[in-house]
DNA sequence: AGTTTTACCTGACCTATATCAAGGATAATA
DNA sequence: TATTATCCTTGATATAGGTCAGGTAAAACT
């Protein structure tokens, strides 16, 4: 194990925003540098979380908000049925525990899905800095829009598409976040199992893997276990088919 | 046509928030009277809506969010087959257009269903507005999280509820909306079509007919037209199943 | 390394809901 | 008030995707 598993990182001791690879994507903002060191002190590097960890769980009080710096995440509700219902993936750059602002509690709880660190963001001092920063504003508000966006366009995919369309979708969204990181976005390891894809899309596990066998017997894909190569892109696109209003705006 | 119609409100007039039913629910946190005076300033009262109005398009430049008076609005995505998908329904005291701060551009359109009056709110002004009170801005975090949390509801409900669930949770969840408001949680008026409700859900026209149809037989809600009575509540919440985090979280 | 557990795939079958079709009720419009 | 147009309901039929069952491969643990 090593020592960034045994040890609580403290930002005291450097400005670890500024060099963060992912600051680009957190920090889509010009801030000032010494506006980003302010923020570089409010927040604290956690000691990375094993497959399966829970960063938070549902019903607890809500303190923070949680930036993914490598790793990805699931959060999901019990329903009650007992059932697990996955609501959202995050990938590194993307921010989680948005929606515990309003109830002052979590309404899901968050699980990783490997080995995975985080930068916690205790919301008070977020806001509070936020009053000073007004780019902070408007940066929280954005992404808090882009969020209601997202999930908007996941409504219509799980009310409107087969499951062709789901799959794809999700596929092609994830290569996007890849992009977005900077690494392929035609070649990938899926972090999570065909069984949260299906429960995350509203399929069941069985399906998943038909639909998957099936993109790859059609040449659309090549499947090995979690490793997906997306072989005929435009074809690939053109499944997703609804206009991803979000999405465009994105690449642009 | 009442003047209300052909008039077009000046805000600089009076303090309408002040003395504004919605007020409690709009606002409900306590600004001091001047902060109520200064927020009042940046709204504006538009000239009501006709049903099939359009309110503001999809792709076009954001430049405010609005609050529903009276009436009821449908938000929704015309798909690349031309179809509508409708995302979501807006009552009196609720907040539309959130979606477009992050892009910059509205994502979905919204449509009057009804005659609908709404509050014109800019966003740039509500965003400097709320540098200078904290509690207005901590409100507008707050009503994009809450938005965030029942979205998110929206999805268990798309990709885990039979068409009973569905439609039991839409006529429950309209339910606490007008009960919240001081209207009557178990009589109320349908402002959406059958057609517009299995857009919604993901269901056939058919099937919410069949549904609800079904209710009424086994006693559980009283169908005429759009009016809706609520008959077996116990029966209806057990319907609804799933644990609703953020709707529980409401009622306390 | 061996054992257990979990994940993944594939086939056979079934069911919930979509689709098609058609008549009746409401609501909009002239 | 008459006339369209739209909305709603109901029945018959089709189908996408769920469920059940079985086998294999890959992790995870001892």
């Amino acid at each position: 194990m090593s020592s960034l598993q045994s040890t609580r990182f403290n930002s005291k001791l450097t400005s670890q925003c500024q060099s963060c690879s992912l600051s680009a994507l957190c920090l889509p903002i010009s801030l000032a540098d010494e506006d980003v060191n302010r923020l570089d002190q409010i927040i604290e590097r956690k000691k990375p979380l094993k497959k399966g960890e829970v960063l938070f769980h549902q019903g607890e009080e809500f303190s923070s908000v949680y930036a993914v710096r490598t790793g990805t995440l699931k959060t999901f509700n019990i329903t009650n049925s007992g059932e697990e219902q996955i609501t959202g993936f995050y990938c590194p750059s993307e921010l989680v525990g948005l929606s515990g602002i309003d109830s002052n509690t979590y309404p899901v709880s968050a699980k990783a899905l490997e080995t995975t660190s985080v930068c916690e963001i205790p919301f008070s001092h977020l806001e509070s800095l936020s009053s000073q920063i007004p780019s902070l504003k408007h940066q929280i508000f954005k992404v808090m829009s882009r969020k209601i966006c997202d999930d908007q366009q996941m409504m219509v995919l799980l009310g409107k598409k087969n499951a062709d369309e789901k799959v794809a979708s999700l596929l092609m969204n994830l290569s996007s976040r890849f992009k977005r990181r900077g690494y392929s976005a035609t070649s990938f390891r899926l972090a999570m199992s065909r069984g949260e894809i299906g429960n995350y899309l509203g399929l069941a596990v069985e399906t998943v893997s038909r639909v998957m066998t099936r993109f790859q017997k059609s040449g659309l894909i090549h499947v090995d276990g979690k490793e997906i190569a997306i072989v005929n892109l435009p074809e690939m696109q053109k499944l997703v088919g609804i206009t991803e209003e979000c999405a465009k705006i994105e690449v642009v």
